[in-house]
DNA sequence: GTCTATAGGTGGATAGAC
DNA sequence: GTCTATCCACCTATAGAC
């Protein structure tokens, strides 16, 4: 129900807007090559939207929903230091199969991001990152991590994986391989920072 | 030696290019405007450089000298594990005091960066990421941290920290506080990771 | 809702005079 | 070396006909 099945003009406007913004991100985006791709002309898009930043910023929202996608299934697992962990995974797997996405939500700065917009404001206080602190939050409560401050072990274990993420679509990490060997890369060196967190 | 008192008319393009590429990042960056504030039209710049990217590529091997100079303040401290936490505190500092040159450093596409310029190619294989690796070796010669692959445990470290400052560069920290309360949060953090990576 | 036409702006790059 | 003049491409946004 969330999307007809017949798209509307502003569904398809949508979708190609999408695809311009995550090809070529925010800097290649226009109003033309996106109406080009839809087929109707640039003037058309003023029906539908107010301007650039108002496409703009409905196309974010997409990439943020997709992403919770790929975290929510770390609820699969029966422990919750499985689910941190899965939930680790998860965030790479996310960040490798939608790199475009991942750039736009993460690598980009906050004030570009959604400027007074109906964007989920910043990761750090969306419902996503909550979703990690509580991840974290019920390790410590079954001693599988240190006590501490949940939100800022949640912020330490993020900027973790960010780093390891953003480095590696920036490219500045070619040598480790192939996406295979990155996955073990990124999965020993998550171990490593969890080891640094157990009690 | 390396650079004259009185400059001439290409060191003073490449000061106002550095300018305009640190302020507005890559995709803000235009001839004109760095013609213009140079004094002199946007035809004369060819006269000094082939084309935009000769431009821009001699603009960003600037920052990546400043940045070496901060990690080798490293070296002045006594002991190997002194060393390894000093360059990340400097890695920091970097970070916090020079953001724009730290997002054209590490925040952008390795292609972006230097496609067949006179770049020192990605920071991965830089004299200054050796640099890191010989902290890391040295600190596992005197059994700081644990037996392991120094270049593999480097990349870690790297990773780590590069997360913690892009995403304060990007605004998605800025509820740990102000730069001081960062500062605190990064040590913690980072001590955190090197008890990962103890004997 | 969609179009064409248009206004007014950015930019990169070149030609030719001086 | 530097200029002006120019060309061409791209863009956002609006006005008004249909």
């Amino acid at each position: 129900m969330l999307t007809s099945e017949k798209a509307d003009t502003r569904t398809r406007l949508l979708e190609h807007a999408r695809d311009v913004y995550l090809e070529g991100g925010p800097s290649h985006f226009s109003l033309r090559e996106v109406a080009r791709r839809t087929g109707i002309s640039a003037a058309a898009v003023y029906r539908h939207f107010d301007n650039k930043e108002g496409l703009l910023s409905a196309v974010c929202s997409e990439g943020f929903q997709i992403f919770s996608g790929y975290l929510m299934r770390a609820l699969a697992e029966p422990t919750p230091i499985d689910r941190l962990r899965a939930a680790g995974d998860l965030y790479r797997r996310f960040a490798v199969e939608n790199p475009r996405d991942y750039r736009v939500i993460f690598m980009t700065d906050a004030d570009d991001l959604g400027v007074g917009t109906s964007l989920p404001s910043t990761p750090a206080t969306s419902p996503t990152f909550q979703f990690l602190v509580d991840r974290v939050r019920e390790c410590i409560e079954v001693r599988a991590i240190a006590r501490g401050d949940a939100v800022e072990i949640a912020v330490n274990i993020w900027a973790h994986v960010h780093g390891l993420a953003s480095l590696r679509l920036s490219g500045h990490l070619s040598s480790v391989g192939d996406d295979a060997a990155f996955a073990r890369f990124f999965r020993t060196s998550t171990d490593r920072l969890l080891r640094g967190l157990a009690p």
